[in-house]
DNA sequence: CATCCGACACAGA
DNA sequence: TCTGTGTCGGATG
């Protein structure tokens, strides 16, 4: 069961009336334990309960019905109980009907709600059915208010120096800023002395900022040489430390100020930078500086949350666990001290080094626990070393120079503030400047580059963690280089390659890397890559000779800081050489284990469901809608076929009702342009016609798919004039909500012609619509199908011919036809409410769910003598029907 | 020739 | 500006 049926199973419970004797039954029945198990619970044989009425299921819940009001006392008495020491249930919950006390004794979490709010707060009771709340890491605020002050200070540098907008400026820019930062950082950290830079700054650089450009430049020019090679810049400049490290080598320039200007950078140093966080700030860097490109390679700046639900499962929670066994024995935690500084992090897409400088925070963070508890256990303080994690361990291929740089100067101020934390802690701290040599940034095409030379593979001890967050790209959004190098990645290895996105290909290669060594990866990527095509163009190939997907979080909304959020929706799948620990599944702030995870995240054996061009069940032939490519001139709207038919009413015979599925699921009214070969020349002495097609004419000859310009030839026409009904037809919008119960689903007569943004079956059995518009048929196209972000894409290929059905006796195609009219025949009588309307999820009206409800009672009685109990298992069977009926055709 | 997709696209609160 | 929900036509095998 997924947490949405056990919480509707927790919803049924609390609106039923209260049966003490019977609820903790009930309840183990909505958190998902088999009937065998809960009729041995019932018969006395596994209840553990020591209390009067309690019942206890092993590790799962102790349960203990209250007296009027007194929930708490009944919950002090199940935390004494020595059963409930002994069984280790996961929920304690005591209730007397009015009112629920509950617990998770792990934590002591409490939770006190009224018993009819029992399904609301589902996610507390969740832990009894195996799964686990799961806490994300949290945005800091810090980062949000530095990066505004800098988009400000960096708007009024750019109207003042128009110049540096241009591109062969932009690298000066981004310089400038990098730097600094840098110094703004230094001075509030004690790299420098307190407000050194600024201080110089607002000294020297005049009232109004007039030679704030000059001060700058000095002081910047004085970080790049040795203290005593400063003799030509101004006295002032001898104190600076010097830096080096790259950062300041190279051109030196700053923009000229304004007073606006340079009170936005007074702005500026006022902020506190030590709380700033390294893990994100060269991000804020390019997008402050590149607001145009954010879009372009290296722009998506991962979020900490983000980045933690990769790190998090791919090794951090791992050795967490192996830190918390180890605690009481000195021996054991300096094994752990040693195991940090042979761990290897690896991004190969690392953009400015987000990923690269949380691990390196969180290594170090474990480091100082470990070292303060061996520090505990062991007599002689001096075990307490220097720290063995380095910034050696940190790996990472950029493709753009700036971002690379940037990486390195991150990892810096990670290094920094991770010492000053050791300092705090232990009180002593190294020297800090100038720069040592930073993590192994390499800046370079990662496609081409060989990840072996970047980061060697682990030897002995050593353990790598493949982690980042690559480009997404679809096969529309690629550029010619990119297809290249996806091809020098993937051809010859993958069937299909170029439908994948762009991300499969650092996939792959993470794949190869990790195989049969001592490494794991774990990359966020677009959640298409689990649906659909993809899943079964790019996973049997990964999934091959040892691999298998360890853990993975289902898709999730992509956000960050940035002005603007790209939208999309993503997914991370972790991959590692099969063993036998455990395997981890998150949905939202959910955490469950699953037996398996396959190519889809779901947890169900490794099935890949292949496009089908007929039915395998010999269902009906559906087809794709014909598709216009007429840059809109083919189209009409009601207002557009009156202009038409005022102009030329003999073009009447020519116009005919379109459907797509905005019109079939909101009743919208569109027409368009539908012209046979034979009537052309007739239909073009029509001058509204006529210009039309023009129009079109125009349109295809500048388009760049070779399948369009042809169609220049013949404007009156769609691109793909598929087919049509001769009586009538069932109409599947391929794009809809994935809020509605159930997909939507249209009859109608032949005059009415299917967009490609419907699938037809023409003058098909009626029972189709009885089938289509089930609950079954719903799960499957959600599982297999592809999705838009998260919404219903319906496919004939993927999803209907694929979809399995019993072998239907002719009573039974009439009781499904009976029961497909009864559904049209209940709509209609709500006329004129839409499909929208009729399937909105809170609004349904009563006699149509009931119509549904008994629609699929009579599907499904025909799959299994009875309808399905829930979700998982509609799925589960239609899944074990796909996989014999592929194995018989196999076989033959 | 017929799809499958979109670091989306766009309307309406 | 955010939320809800489906267009449209290129690229692909």
């Amino acid at each position: 069961m997924n947490p949405t049926e056990i919480a509707d199973a927790l919803d049924v419970i609390a609106k039923a009336p209260f049966d003490a004797a019977e609820f903790g039954y009930a309840f183990a029945d909505a958190t998902d334990n088999a009937r065998a198990t809960i009729a041995k619970l019932r018969s006395g044989a596994t209840n553990k309960s020591d209390l009067n009425g309690g019942v206890l299921l092993n590790r799962k819940f102790h349960y203990a019905p209250a007296l009027p009001s007194d929930t708490a006392q009944t919950l002090a008495a199940l935390r004494a109980s020595k059963k409930t020491a002994s069984a280790k249930p996961v929920i304690l919950i005591a209730t007397d009907g009015q009112m629920i006390a509950a617990e998770h004794p792990k934590s002591g979490d409490t939770l006190h709600c009224p018993f009819n709010e029992l399904g609301t707060h589902f996610a507390f009771f969740l832990p009894a059915a195996g799964k686990d709340r799961y806490q994300a890491a949290e945005e800091n605020p810090v980062d949000v208010k530095a990066s505004g002050k800098l988009a400000k200070l960096y708007d009024a540098m750019m109207r003042v120096n128009p110049d540096w907008k241009q591109a062969e400026r932009r690298h000066d820019m981004n310089l400038f800023m990098t730097r600094l930062i840098f110094c703004l950082f230094s001075e509030d950290v004690g790299i420098f002395t307190q407000h050194q830079f600024s201080h110089a700054v607002f000294s020297y650089g005049g009232n109004k900022g007039e030679h704030a450009r000059d001060t700058i430049v000095s002081a910047f020019a004085a970080m790049n040489r040795p203290k005593g090679e400063r003799s030509d810049l101004p006295a002032w400049t001898a104190n600076f430390e010097y830096v080096n490290g790259g950062l300041f080598t190279g051109t030196i320039d700053a923009p000229d100020f304004d007073p606006v200007a340079f009170r936005y950078l007074r702005d500026c140093c006022d902020l506190d930078w030590k709380l700033i966080n390294p893990d994100i700030f060269g991000s804020m860097i390019q997008s402050i500086a590149d607001p145009d490109a954010r879009s372009e390679l290296g722009m998506h700046y991962t979020s900490v949350p983000n980045i933690m639900k990769v790190l998090g499962p791919l090794f951090l929670d791992d050795l967490d666990a192996a830190i918390d066994k180890a605690w009481d024995k000195a021996s054991a935690l300096r094994a752990q001290l040693t195991r940090l500084s042979k761990i290897r992090v690896f991004d190969p897409a690392c953009g400015s080094g987000n990923f690269l400088v949380v691990a390196y925070r969180e290594l170090r963070e474990r480091e100082i626990r470990l070292l303060k508890r061996l520090g505990e256990l062991e007599a002689n303080p001096q075990n307490v070393m220097w720290s063995s994690v380095s910034l050696g361990q940190f790996h990472g291929i950029e493709i753009t120079d700036f971002a690379a740089e940037t990486a390195k100067l991150a990892l810096f101020i990670a290094e920094y503030q991770a010492n000053a934390r050791f300092a705090d802690v232990f009180g002593r701290m190294p020297a800090l400047l100038p720069l040592r040599d930073g993590g192994h940034i390499v800046c370079d095409n990662s496609l081409r580059r060989d990840w072996e030379e970047v980061c060697p593979p682990p030897v002995a001890e050593e353990e790598v963690y493949i982690a980042g967050n690559p480009p997404f790209l679809g096969d529309n959004a690629r550029s010619p280089e990119q297809n290249n190098d996806m091809d020098f990645v993937l051809a010859g290895h993958l069937d299909a390659h170029r439908r994948i996105d762009f991300v499969s290909c650092w996939i792959f290669k993470a794949a190869n890397y990790l195989r049969n060594r001592n490494a794991k990866s774990a990359l966020v990527s677009t959640n298409s890559i689990c649906q659909g095509q993809s899943v079964g163009a790019l996973w049997p190939e990964i999934l091959k000779n040892g691999l298998e997907i360890g853990f993975a979080h289902r898709s999730f909304k992509w956000r960050n800081n940035a002005a603007s959020n790209a939208t999309v929706m993503c997914v991370v799948v972790g991959l590692r050489n099969i063993t036998k620990d455990r395997k981890r599944v998150f949905e939202g702030d959910l955490e469950s284990e699953a037996a398996n995870i396959n190519a889809y995240l779901l947890d169900a054996s490794d099935i890949f469901v292949e496009a089908s061009s007929r039915s395998i069940f010999n269902l009906p032939y559906m087809e794709y809608g014909n598709k216009p490519t007429d840059g809109g001139h083919l189209l009409l709207t009601p207002t557009e076929r009156l202009e038409i038919l005022s102009r030329s009413p003999e073009a009447a015979p020519y116009i005919k009702r379109l459907m797509g599925s905005d019109e079939v699921i909101n009743g919208i009214e569109r027409y368009c342009i539908w012209v046979t070969d034979e009537e052309a020349t007739n239909a073009s002495a029509l001058p509204p016609l006529k210009e039309r097609f023009d129009a079109v004419a125009k349109f295809r000859a500048s388009s760049k798919a070779a399948q369009t310009r042809p169609a220049a030839a013949y404007p009156h026409r769609f691109r793909q004039a598929q087919n049509w009904a001769r009586e009538q037809a069932l109409f599947i919008p391929i794009h809809s909500s994935e809020n509605r119960p159930f997909l939507p689903i249209e009859w109608v007569k032949s005059d009415v012609i299917a967009s490609n943004a419907n699938l037809a079956l023409y003058d098909s059995p009626i029972w189709c619509l009885s089938i289509i518009a089930s609950r079954l048929h719903i799960v499957w196209i959600g599982a297999v199908c592809g999705k838009l972000e998260t919404r219903y894409r319906y496919s004939n290929t993927m999803g209907w011919n694929t979809f399995p059905v019993p072998k239907f006796t002719p009573d039974q195609l009439d009781q499904l036809s009976a029961s497909a009219r009864r559904i049209l025949k209940t709509r209609y009588q709500h006329y004129p409410k839409t499909i929208a309307d009729l399937y909105d999820p809170d609004d349904m009206p009563d006699d149509l769910r009931q119509a549904h409800r008994e629609n699929d009672d009579l599907l499904e009685t025909m799959y299994i003598g009875r309808p399905f109990r829930n979700d998982t298992e509609r799925l589960e069977k239609l899944f074990k029907l796909y996989a014999a009926k592929v194995a018989s055709k196999g076989g033959k």
